[in-house]
DNA sequence: CGCCGAGTTGAACTGAATCAAGAAACGTGG
DNA sequence: CCACGTTTCTTGATTCAGTTCAACTCGGCG
């Protein structure tokens, strides 16, 4: 189990056996069933997570409405940055989509890791640039294209995400209600 | 003019000025007028910069329409991640939108800064992570608001965009058109 | 068996895009 | 400093894509 978390860490920086030991200490298991939340709005999120097997959804609600920023998978690594960097409250919703084994580490653990070993520094660093490749793609799908080519998209470059997701997330996470991704479905079967 | 750079620097990190002036080392001077592009789309963006002076513009062309996707103000650091990381061909272009006086540095460069000074490498943890959380921002904008409470918004909390920046792209900012925007500035002004 | 949530479909409605024309502001050169 | 052309912004009429609301189907599950 645990050996897998080296595995995706070891896929952005080598690191010898004494970091390894290092990391797996501040790791702690979690488990969520279907359903269940991992943070709700107003939670302070003081850690990150790496998915063992599951699948998480994060989401704000405005208005009443249910708007999903974004999906996460097995092998995928998951924190509020938002609240993680700022200590601030979050104003992110977490959920799991299926049921969920996580392996989660506190800021405070991993900036003592920073401290000791500069490598983690070199791994936050592509952590968060990470990031930022998947929060300009999502933001340039957003600002750029249609709702069709949106989904489009989605199938071709995340099928996982269509595979495993319920329609009215997946239409929420596009930015469109779910009536709305329904007849662009139809609209392109009938293109066949 | 370079002392404002490393103040900049150490609103993130703490330097010593051996690594200060490493850092001034790998910068050089660049300046635009108005109207100049830094990059164009399918250059491949290997540098970032520090603003010193003027106002820059990055934006996509999606069927011959102008997307913004962020403005960036003296005292603020620019590069295109997308390329910068992936040494990939930008698909953004860059413009001056004032005159500019800026320093750049290499991604080669600053990788040799990173090896060198472990500082450095904190340095660009921490500029990734506020990219980060600047994207987050913007993506909860598109996903979440409607396009008038967009435009309220940037008024509260970049009023520098509302007061430099023309309406048009403003306008391709907030995913909308500039009649649109027009018109949602007429109906605010009627409000009051 | 019946309930419930998810997805589809239809009709009416709405906010934004489009197209077009005119007004205002801006810059450049005489 | 004015005159000109260009660009930016506003306004109006029309069109269209997406939302809303409601009804109905389907499939899973107690």
């Amino acid at each position: 189990m645990k050996t897998s978390v080296i595995n995706a860490l070891k896929n952005f920086v080598q690191v010898n056996e004494e970091e390894a030991y290092a990391f797996l200490d501040i790791l702690k298991e979690k488990k969520l069933k279907r359903k269940e939340q991992l943070i709700r709005e107003g939670d302070i999120c003081d850690f990150a997570v790496f998915i063992y097997s599951g699948c998480l959804r994060y989401y704000y609600i405005q208005n009443g409405e249910d708007c999903t920023g974004q999906f996460f998978f097995e092998n995928g690594w998951y924190s509020d940055y938002e609240s993680f960097l700022s200590g601030k409250p979050s104003i992110q919703n977490i959920e799991a989509l299926e049921d969920c084994i996580l392996y989660s580490f506190t800021r405070k653990d991993l900036e003592s890791l920073y401290k000791k070993f500069p490598v983690y520094e070199r791994f936050g660093r592509l952590m968060a640039e990470r990031a930022v490749l998947g929060l300009m793609k999502k933001n340039e799908m957003l600002l750029i294209y249609t709702h069709e080519e949106r989904y489009l998209q989605l199938i071709t470059e995340r099928p996982k995400v269509v595979e495993r997701v319920s329609l009215k997330y997946i239409a929420s996470y596009l930015g469109m209600k779910p009536e709305s991704l329904s007849r662009i479905r139809t609209r392109l079967l009938n293109k066949l």
